[in-house]
DNA sequence: CCAAAAGTGTTTGATTTACACCCATGG
DNA sequence: CCATGGGTGTAAATCAAACACTTTTGG
């Protein structure tokens, strides 16, 4: 099998081998009290039926964050203005795609809980999952998107650690509670809600109070916050 | 000017656009009380005379550490064994080289004090150059190159606050001291020398001592040690 | 009134900081 | 014996964990 045809030709004569480059995106969300990753499952050779990660080829003028935002909004209807979205790593094995030399820059996308991926579109195909059963068979995806997987997830664990980061995955409003659901989900820990909120509110710029209260958890209203402009979180929510 | 001649055609007969890849390199060094990387000078167009980072094409065959390892080793005779070597990010801007479409797998490399760059190899053209003129005109370094370095200073920064990392600018063996001059410098903070040793002492697995002593800071002997397993410091050196 | 969740105050123990002090060497 | 840096002890200040307690809603 003819892995390439040919080495690219350019103007000072110089011969380079030709690499196709993509973008695979990890996304990740909080649904149902736990942290949920995109899949897609391949409808093509090599690895037909198996799950991936979504993502596509860069196309020739565009950088690589457009095409991870673009590849964002086919396979999800998420646009890049809610939830966060990172370069992760860049995965070049020489055999990672079977049909062809491929480099793969991965990005990592933190999105509120959404209703449900946009039907009609490519975003059809996609799901989440929770991601205990595809970390245990990573194995069975395709390409090495089990290793990105686990990087990514790895990645927004440490980051959650001791940044804002958590925010990316609540709605533009939210409460503490909701913040610190969001913690729980991401470590499976419980954390002491009076001192968690305390914490919190006493960083000066994490929060912003919005002013406006909710009584949706239950219970006395709650403040609502939007994100401050403090991203840094130091001591972090979690000691080791 | 042709960009690039054509596209890479694949077995599956699917038709992707074509691009260069290759590593750039950001090698750091505490050498006199100051952190420094290593610059090259390009002598070929585009950006002939500048100074820019070194790296070279990654290789059909070749994964993407592997050819970080392999240029690293060509231009400063660094092994792969000593020191750090860790994938930063990637840079694909469209016109990021003006003669065609590359895309540049950044790695940071921290290394201890050397010699001199091996004469006689490309690495005689190397050498190391204080960060911080080099942060000051970073416009003029060759590519993105600029921006690709103060990446790399900023995440070698980040890392060494809560990890074991500050051991790779060290030789193998080493003192307590020379370990804090690596922080003071890396910082230009002073820190201070008893609760320091204490800190780094009473971190298990994160210093295994030796049982030799050397003079060489002149006073009491101290204590040499090499790295431990541990390689997080909770909580960090220092506090935001 | 009761249950449920939000939010505050206070106690206790750990961690950090600052700095006094002793130790072991070279000159 | 003195200067120099290595290393230990300790008290005061700061911070975090635990939890009793008050507040404000819905039913």
């Amino acid at each position: 099998m003819t892995r390439y045809s040919g080495f690219v030709q350019v103007a000072d004569t110089a011969m380079h081998p030709p690499f196709a480059v993509t973008v695979d995106l990890v996304v990740l969300t909080v649904r149902d009290g736990c942290l949920q990753a995109l899949v897609v499952e391949r409808g093509a050779e090599p690895y037909s039926g198996r799950l991936a990660l979504p993502g596509g080829f860069v196309r020739p003028d565009e950088n690589l964050v457009s095409a991870a935002t673009r590849e964002l909004a086919e396979e999800t209807g998420i646009s890049r203005s809610a939830g966060h979205l990172e370069q992760l790593a860049t995965y070049g094995e020489p055999d990672r795609d079977p049909r062809m030399r491929v480099v793969s820059v991965a990005y990592l996308a933190l999105a509120p809980d959404l209703p449900e991926p946009v039907a009609g579109t490519d975003a059809a195909a996609s799901r989440f999952l929770p991601i205990e059963p595809l970390l245990r068979r990573r194995g069975q995806l395709a390409f090495d998107h089990g290793t990105i997987l686990a990087d990514g997830i790895e990645r927004a664990r440490s980051k959650l650690e001791y940044s804002a980061l958590a925010t990316a995955f609540c709605p533009k409003e939210f409460t503490v509670a909701e913040l610190r659901a969001v913690y729980e989900a991401v470590w499976g820990d419980e954390l002491d809600p009076r001192n968690f909120h305390r914490k919190l509110t006493s960083t000066p710029g994490f929060l912003t109070a919005t002013g406006e209260t909710t009584t949706r958890g239950g219970g006395r209203p709650a403040q609502l916050y939007t994100r401050g402009t403090t991203t840094l979180l130091n001591p972090p929510i979690l000691r080791g």
